[in-house]
DNA sequence: TATTGTTATACTCTATAACTATA
DNA sequence: TATAGTTATAGAGTATAACAATA
């Protein structure tokens, strides 16, 4: 068993393209990219507002919804669903583990791997978290129709690989 | 004046969330942020792809087009738009100064600050590296009609802050 | 031999806080 | 006093590589 170590809470959303007043950004209002990026960004600081208090960051939230949506997940299918390596899904399994919002039980067909499964207190946790980050997500969409929401989302998808 | 440290080319991109086929993803398909997610890492991919070898990443990219667009731009000015602090600012300074494609000349009218100005080999680099970036863009974005690209973007700026 | 999880280590980017020199 | 830039230091998240246990 390895050590457990509780890693500290993230107290601030990560950097931030911000409209300086009076600077140019012709240059960057050119690509697609930075329009993107900066409606990303600010989707990140609703996540930030929505999850406030939870410790928990844009990847642990989604490992406990991908942990909460296929129980018994292995840590290196985890790390391969969030782009990282094997020893970064450990860490992070950990702080979950150590947080007691997941559980690793022995796999029974692979003596190697983990299952990974929501506690009663993960799951809690993370239908408040996906209730609140909800809401803001639904808030900032508000600003478009039913129908443009609609439309943004069907365009990401066939932007996105 | 400070010691100008080289830092080294980033080797990869940042961790980037993957559709893992067997996989359920219903619990992440709910938020639009996810989908933003997913799209604005597809465009880093293309970013990276098109600035492959110059060493540049996303805020150093930034950073060189702040700048060509605002001759004379200060580092607290440079990062507040990238939404970094200032002692960050300097660091992304520097490693483009050592590299040779920006210059800091003293400012005329503040003893305190610099002006940052694009070297010609920046105006060079600049250019290739926004014209790579830029053929990538484009090229996913041809995924969609001249009037659904003109959609996004125009949902994209709704959203953003 | 290959794979799962783990450990050790290092690197990148960021922040905060204290310093200096100018304003 | 306040601001621009700098320095020192630390933290968070990532990667690579080597290891043990199991397949």
């Amino acid at each position: 068993m390895p050590t457990r170590t509780l890693r500290p809470v993230r107290k601030s959303p990560p950097a931030a393209l911000q409209r300086v007043p009076g600077l140019s950004y012709a240059a960057l209002d050119e690509f697609v990219g930075f329009s993107l990026r900066r409606a990303q960004i600010a989707s990140f600081a609703d996540f930030y507002r929505g999850a406030a208090g939870s410790g928990l960051t844009p990847p642990r939230f989604t490992a406990l919804l991908l942990v909460g949506g296929n129980p018994g997940l292995r840590q290196t299918l985890l790390g391969e669903a969030l782009g990282i390596a094997r020893s970064g899904a450990m860490l992070l399994t950990d702080w979950l583990e150590a947080r007691g919002l997941v559980e690793r039980r022995a796999s029974p067909d692979d003596g190697r791997a983990w299952g990974l499964f929501l506690t009663g207190s993960g799951k809690r946790v993370l239908d408040a978290v996906k209730r609140r980050v909800g809401a803001e997500d639904r808030r900032r969409m508000q600003r478009l129709s039913l129908r443009e929401r609609r439309q943004l989302k069907s365009l990401l998808e066939r932007i996105a690989d």
